[in-house]
DNA sequence: CGGTCAGTTGAGAACTTTCAACATGGGTGG
DNA sequence: CCACCCATGTTGAAAGTTCTCAACTGACCG
């Protein structure tokens, strides 16, 4: 099974063959999920830390009175938060959204691995505040964009994100969102989502049809947006801690 | 000089005297900061982790054409992003609201104490995952929250925050944000902040004035903007980790 | 074939912004 | 000491954005 967390990890830092091995024992023993099934719910007490190993999954908080806001996509490749068993309830649920296979991993597991591999540890490190530049982004988005521009935003983040683990095919990727749940994550209603999709469709900033998103001119759409990638960090490529081999950089 | 950086690790681990005296070196070369100044801007190579002693301060991005989004404040206490020098550039600014104290901890010396000190290592891990469920929260909130509810929910967190560290007095507290920048951070405009504020006012669930708040019954502010304050993880005051000392709970 | 879910459309209502004017208070320079 | 200035707060009215409600379409499934 591939392991798109290594090629994550790798846009960080140049991982060593054992590095790499001991990633790859984290998809070993894959669980899979259904589409739109709760995988831990607010209130949980989270004992694993998962791991999206294919499909796309969410966080997502209800509030009481039904309304509900998705706080973040978890792509293939995403960890959900390293060292969340340090938290004695979780306060939010995570849901899939296709069907999805995950690793659950202990935290014995990861304490072996970082303890063994410190360029690990600090592609983690990375890792985890990329996630949290993402999520201040989307602070950002939801506070001062409005609908057209919120939501070619997060179609360029996921686009980027979805290109730096290889799941991205040319300008186009798979794109299984439905207008409900890009509502939930952008905070307008399924409604407005349409209305505002026709609007970039009719611009000819994106393609989407077929759960398939295609983006002719990422560098309009950007611009459209006032999407600035470096919130994401994947400007330096492997440059930091190399082990050995080499890739060919992303061009962002 | 207090650390309110301990009180508010206090909230979680029990620390034993060792572990204070390593934090009380944290604040031993307080820098000073007048309001309204950046400590480190976008772009900027971050080399320190900056820990706010007193003041408060603010994250914010500014957009190209002039936008502004305070993404997160900074209360005494608050660490800005263990490990950020993890990351080459800054992807956010960090400014003062109020004449801060700060100090600016390097890799090394947060290194030696997390290696000397478990219970600390912990804590700060704890504090780092508080700190990205606010983040969390703050997507709720802006996403899902109409004008009053979203103020009053800010309103609670930041009492319950400042409350954490001791710097509640009764059912009051220093409040020194402008309408404009609670504009900023709420995604509202400064004259909607204050038609908002008013109507908070008018219903009695606050009095705002010269510079202080006071939230007559927090369980009514609570109730009238839907503030769940699980994400604070505050629940389970020092009943981790003990080492030595009691402390009386924080009710909530 | 009926049912359900996702997507689409229209029109009015609700919320928030914009613009512009005015009030207040503290601080500064004359 | 007073006059002035500037930042902050306040108010009104019109404009703009987004929501709500309700109806309807098309695709897929059993």
């Amino acid at each position: 099974m591939q392991l798109y967390l290594i090629r994550k990890l790798e846009c960080f830092a140049k991982l060593s063959m054992a590095d790499k091995q001991a990633l790859q024992v984290l998809g070993e023993k894959p669980r899979r999920c259904a589409a739109r099934q709760d995988i831990i719910r607010e209130g949980d007490d989270p004992q694993f830390v998962n791991l999206i190993l294919d499909g796309w999954a969410c966080r997502y908080k209800q509030l009481e009175d039904g309304r509900r806001q998705i706080i973040s996509f978890f792509l293939p490749g995403d960890l959900c938060d390293t060292h969340i068993y340090v938290l004695r309830q979780m306060d939010h649920s995570i849901a899939t959204l296709t069907p999805v296979t995950l690793a659950s991993i202990s935290r014995s597991v990861l304490d072996d691995i970082t303890a063994r591999h410190p360029r690990i540890t600090q592609a983690l490190w990375w890792d985890t505040l990329v996630t949290a530049a993402i999520q201040r982004e989307w602070t950002v988005n939801l506070g001062q964009r409005p609908a057209t521009e919120r939501l070619g935003h997060l179609l360029c983040e996921i686009f980027l994100r979805l290109r730096s683990v290889g799941l991205t095919d040319g300008a186009s990727c798979s794109f299984p969102l439905t207008q409900g749940e890009l509502g939930d994550a952008m905070g307008l209603t399924s409604v407005h989502i349409n209305r505002t999709l026709q609007e970039l469709r009719s611009t000819g900033l994106i393609i989407l049809e077929g759960r398939r998103l295609t983006i002719p001119d990422l560098a309009a759409l950007q611009q459209a947006s006032l999407f600035n990638p470096n919130y994401l960090h994947l400007d330096h490529v492997g440059s930091h801690l190399d082990a050995n081999g080499s890739d060919e950089p992303l061009d962002l």
